[in-house]
DNA sequence: TATCCGTGTAAGTGAGTAGC
DNA sequence: GCTACTCACTTACACGGATA
C-alpha cells in the first residue's frame, strides 16, 4: 500500500509536469489548459489560478467543470493504462481496487446532473501467485513451450480480448458488464487450449475452470502473465513485457521455524518448483529468501531498457548468501541507484516507520552490462 | 551414502553509552 | 531524563562441506 500510494503521487507528478510543459490539453477538446497552475505540493496535487486561489468544482461553472473533466480523465488514463497490479491476498487486491477508485473519486464530475460513472478499474489489480506460472513466456518471443507459432485467428482472438478489457472498463452496466467478463473468461480459457499446456472445462456451475493436471497443487495460483494482461502481448503474441515495475516484495525465509514462528509457509512441493525453476537459479544461496525471486521475477518481466524499482533487506548489499542475486543484479541491469537504510532503531531514519529491519532501495535499468570491473570479484 | 558440525539467518531483541 | 546510536546477543533450524 506504501509503494501503491507513491504511484499515485507519481501520477499527480506526471499531470503537473505536463501541465508545467504545456501538453495538458482540456479533456476532449484541442486546447491547452491555461486558466490554472497546477503543482504538487507536500504529496497533493494543488490547482489553483493566478491569483494563487485554489481550483474547486462547480458543475455549474463551464471553466470549472472542464477543469474537472480534466483532471478526472487524466487520472483515468494513467490508471486504465500504466498500473498494473498482483497480490496473492485477495483482501489485498480489493483494498488496492477501493484505493483507485477513491483517487478518481476525488476529481468525479457531473454531467447532464449525473455524476460520470467511475471506469472499471478492476480489471487491471488482479489475485494470484505472481511467483508460479504454467507458460513460458520471455521478453520478446511469443508464449508456450517450444514458440507455439500462433494463426491468424489466434492473432484475432488477442486483439478481440484487448478490445472488450477496454470495452469492460468503460461499461456501467451491470448485466452487459457480466457478459463482457464472460467473454473474457472464454478467450483466456481458448487461449490456455491453443497454447496446448492446461487444458479447461466446465464445472456444473458453468463456471471455467482451468486444469493443470497432475501438478494442480503447485500451479493452483498460478498467475499466467501472458494471457492476465493482455497489454503485454503485442498484436502477433509476443511478450513485450512491462516498461516499469515497483515492488515491495515480501522477505522472509521459505519454510524455516525460528523462534517456535514460521516466517513464510508453502507446500513442500512448491518449495521444491522454486528450488528447481531455471527462472529462479539465481535467487540460491543459503536459506531460500523470497524477496530473491522477486528480484528475478521483476526483471523477467520487465522489458529491455525498462526500469525496475524494488526495496529489499540490506542484506543484498554484502550477504554471503546474496552473492548470486547480487551477480545476477550487476550482471544484467545498469543499476542506477542503490539507497541504504542501515539504522533500525531510529524511526525517523526507518523506510516503514513500524518495520525495523534494514532494508535497501534499488533502482535499476534492464541492460546487459558486459564490463563489470567496479567490484572485485569478492563482491560476488 | 549417511552423519556430523560449523555457518547463516532474522520485516530479530535488548542493554549500554555518549551527548545534550 | 531523554534521544541517538552501537553492539552483543538469542533461538532454532536449514544448508552445505567435511568426514567416516
Amino acid at each position: 500500500m506504501n509503494l501503491l500510494k507513491k504511484a499515485l503521487d507519481y501520477m499527480e507528478r506526471i499531470i503537473a509536469i505536463k501541465k508545467q510543459l504545456g501538453v495538458l490539453f482540456k479533456h476532449g477538446k484541442d486546447e491547452l489548459l491555461t486558466e490554472y497552475d497546477i503543482d504538487v505540493i507536500d504529496d497533493i496535487l494543488s490547482v489553483y489560478d493566478g491569483q494563487g486561489k485554489s481550483f474547486h468544482y462547480d458543475k455549474n461553472n463551464v471553466l470549472s467543470q472542464s477543469v474537472q473533466e480534466t483532471l478526472f480523465n487524466e487520472k483515468r488514463t494513467i490508471i486504465e493504462n500504466c498500473l498494473f497490479g498482483v497480490d496473492l491476498n485477495s483482501k489485498a487486491v480489493a483494498i488496492c481496487q477501493l484505493r483507485l477508485w477513491i483517487e478518481l473519486l476525488k476529481n468525479a464530475y457531473y454531467k447532464n446532473e449525473v455524476m460520470e460513472t467511475l471506469p472499471n478499474i478492476d480489471i487491471n489489480i488482479k489475485s494470484g501467485n505472481s511467483l508460479i506460472n504454467k507458460l513460458n513466456f520471455a521478453i520478446g518471443s511469443k508464449i508456450g513451450q517450444g514458440g507455439v507459432e500462433l494463426e491468424k485467428n489466434t492473432q484475432k482472438l488477442i486483439n478481440q480480448y484487448k478490445k472488450l478489457v477496454a470495452a469492460y472498463r468503460g461499461v456501467s452496466d451491470k448485466s452487459v458488464k457480466a457478459e463482457i467478463r464472460k467473454n473474457i473468461e472464454s478467450i483466456k480459457a481458448n487461449l490456455h487450449s491453443i497454447y496446448n499446456q492446461i487444458s479447461f472445462s466446465v464445472n456444473k456451475n458453468m463456471e471455467i475452470v482451468f486444469d493443470y493436471g497432475s501438478d494442480s497443487s503447485i500451479y493452483r495460483d498460478a498467475f499466467e502473465w501472458a494471457i492476465e494482461f493482455p497489454e503485454l502481448l503485442d498484436e502477433k503474441g509476443v511478450f513485450t513485457g512491462f516498461d516499469c515495475i515497483i515492488g515491495n516484495p515480501p522477505y522472509g525465509l521459505l519454510n524455516k521455524k525460528q523462534n517456535q514462528n514460521t516466517s513464510i509457509s508453502v507446500a513442500p512441493e512448491l518449495l521444491d518448483y522454486y528450488k528447481t525453476s531455471k527462472v529462479y537459479e539465481w535467487a540460491k544461496g543459503g536459506v531460500l529468501n523470497i524477496y530473491r525471486m522477486f528480484i528475478c521475477r521483476c526483471f523477467s518481466l520487465l522489458k529491455n531498457d525498462g526500469h525496475c524499482c524494488l526495496i529489499f533487506p540490506l542484506a543484498f548489499m554484502g550477504d554471503a548468501t546474496n552473492s548470486k542475486i547480487r551477480q545476477f543484479v550487476m550482471e544484467n541491469t545498469q543499476v542506477d541507484f542503490i539507497e541504504a537504510f542501515p539504522e533500525r532503531d531510529i524511526e525517523s531514519k526507518r523506510v516503514f516507520k513500524e518495520v525495523k529491519m534494514s532494508v535497501c532501495i534499488l533502482g535499476a535499468t534492464k541492460r546487459k552490462v558486459w564490463i563489470v570491473n567496479t567490484f572485485s570479484d569478492k563482491f560476488f
